[in-house]
DNA sequence: CAGTGGTCTAGACCACGGC
DNA sequence: CCGTGGTCTAGACCACTGA
């Protein structure tokens, strides 16, 4: 009876464990008790325990070494492959306020680049959102995304400048499983800078998303461009648990 | 008796697994074998199995869900975490010629941000190497990397230019075992733009990245900035296996 | 040397997918 | 409905760490 109705054990564990780390329970450099302790304090066997372990590792916060029990590498998993979080989250996860101002939304015939990256033919229809994101009323990034139509519809319900659009259509059954990221830099164009606040030419930092649902379809293709002056993208690439060769 | 002497099973797997995605022996969206067929087929238990693909998932290969096998989503493993394998690696992988110009090999007091990342004092000695890294012969990125003296001591003993500094300190006992990457964009300086060919101010994409090698110890600082219009970081953030909340 | 994590097995139960 | 993957257990062997 730990805690929610039913949670797999190891993501309890997984959870439990990361709170300690966040609070600072354990010191940088300091041991986790080991596997054999965890698995005597939480009732479970070392399956669930060891999966929960590769969980934070991946995250970043601890350090796997055989023959010794894990270290802590980090307290806060900001830095971290989730760093691709939704915006929104991201933004409340790090104590600032996400704002958003929505220049467009609109239905119409999908765009060249679009249309590679969503698998479309050229005279389908899409529906393009493009929004400045704000960092504590700072204009940080303009988003512009492109939804495949079906998912794209669902959009007009709803007030695009009122919070997460993430958790908007993960509510109409719509979920973010994976996402592939391109990152480059590119000169801020004309329109840009003016929505930015910044001078045309400067450099931007550009994140090309493409973003898949539960069942591997490919549903949103996102240019977002980034002032480097206010964000940086920061990645943990620990070597994967079972990855050697 | 598969292959090499004692490589564990489910590297060996997920090996034999990978080979055979990049081989197109499947079709993109084609199913993989259950688990319980390469269970059989391999002679291991589920355990190695699971382990193999969590890796394939982790690198972009497949897609997982319940209640179907394994699917088939990328035929390159390209676009990983591990595109943020070292350069020579990276470049032998995707058939290009890697190369190296090296500008400088020079142990001094360390720099500002260098002392931060590091955890050094204002008055430690480091190893800095910077080079001009080559795609086919054209520049397309500049490195400046920061070695604690110990390491960076290794380095004058090898000849910068003449292939994987990764591998040469790999010889030398030093590996890299996880590192931190911080991506941004900045204008070029001007002596970037002349080592690059490029004119100053253009965008370039930036990766400032900190290294540890297996026993958790901070050993590399680096100030990778690449031409966007020959590299762009391409990373696949699919949830991992067993983070969920 | 004893304790630890890395790996593996055999068997089990459940929730979900598709027929 | 049966087969699939997601999760878990109990027990085992080995390689490595550190006193």
């Amino acid at each position: 009876m730990t805690s929610s109705t039913s949670q797999p054990r190891h993501i309890h564990v997984a959870g439990e464990l990361r709170q300690r780390i966040m609070r600072r329970d354990y010191a940088i450099g300091q041991s986790l008790p080991a596997e054999s302790a965890l698995c005597a304090e939480f009732g479970v066997s070392r399956g669930p325990v060891r999966q929960a372990l590769a969980t934070l590792k991946n995250e970043g916060l601890i350090q796997l070494s055989q023959g010794k029990p894990a270290v802590v590498r980090s307290h806060d998993a900001t830095q971290t492959l989730d760093t691709f979080t939704p915006f929104t989250q991201w933004a409340r996860r790090n104590g600032r306020t996400a704002g958003s101002r929505t220049l467009e939304v609109a239905r119409r015939r999908v765009s060249e680049p679009a249309m590679v990256a969503l698998d479309l033919n050229a005279d389908d229809f899409v529906v393009d959102v493009v929004r400045v994101r704000l960092l504590d009323g700072e204009p940080a990034m303009i988003e512009r995304s492109t939804f495949i139509d079906s998912v794209g519809s669902l959009l007009f319900e709803f007030d695009t400048d009122s919070g997460s659009m993430t958790d908007y259509l993960a509510s109409r059954g719509v979920y973010f499983d994976s996402m592939e990221h391109v990152l480059d830099a590119v000169a801020a164009a004309r329109v840009d800078a003016e929505n930015l606040g910044i001078d045309p030419g400067s450099p931007l930092l550009r994140e090309r998303r493409t973003s898949r649902d539960q069942d591997g379809r490919v549903f949103e293709y996102a240019d977002d461009r980034y002032r480097p002056d206010l964000v940086a993208f920061s990645i943990v690439n620990a070597r994967t648990i079972d990855a050697r060769s």
